[in-house]
DNA sequence: GCCAACGTTGGC
DNA sequence: GCCAACGTTGGC
């Protein structure tokens, strides 16, 4: 079992969203470093905490499981989609996902919560540049983010 | 809206 | 296979 960080634009998909839809693909991802965690490492029953990105208040909302191992992203074959990939074919996906299912929402811990404590100070997130939209959360950092949590 | 950082593209 | 140009991400 292993712990995951996801971000995900409220505006499009927000923890408010995965509750009311009980499950979901997580639809969009087109970075392979991200597409790699999801079809290679990514299993069911892991945790993931539920990150707001690019909004008003970008930081954690909410706990989400894994519950639908890595499958082809529906999006990269839809022309009407901002996802569509031109270059990918149903013999040959380039674009994978896993399926999510709310856990839980909590209160919403801001990134610059994060950022003031040490112990979390080695989370990709929080390092400078970083982009990536799925990240691995070691099992001690989990603990103490919901330490923070509760 | 700014801008640093990074990934991808494509000419050579 | 190098690398400059370009596009995107995402916090601020």
């Amino acid at each position: 079992m292993a712990y995951w960080l996801m971000k995900s634009e409220p505006d499009e998909v927000s923890i408010d969203d995965l509750a009311a839809a009980g499950s979901a693909p997580w639809f969009g991802v087109r970075n392979y470093q991200a597409r790699n965690f999801m079809r290679d490492a990514m299993q069911v029953g892991d945790q993931a905490f539920f990150y707001h990105s690019s909004c008003a208040q970008p930081g954690i909302a909410g706990l989400c499981t894994v519950c639908a191992p890595a499958h082809a992203d529906a999006t990269q074959f839809d022309p009407e989609s901002p996802y569509f990939d031109p270059k990918a074919t149903a013999e040959k996906p380039r674009w994978f996902c896993v399926d999510v299912k709310f856990t839980k929402k909590t209160r919403l811990l801001p990134i610059g919560e994060l950022r003031g404590h040490p112990e979390l100070a080695a989370m990709p997130l929080l390092q400078r540049g970083n982009r990536l939209s799925i990240t691995p959360v070691a099992p001690a950092e989990w603990r103490f983010i919901m330490g923070l949590l509760k």
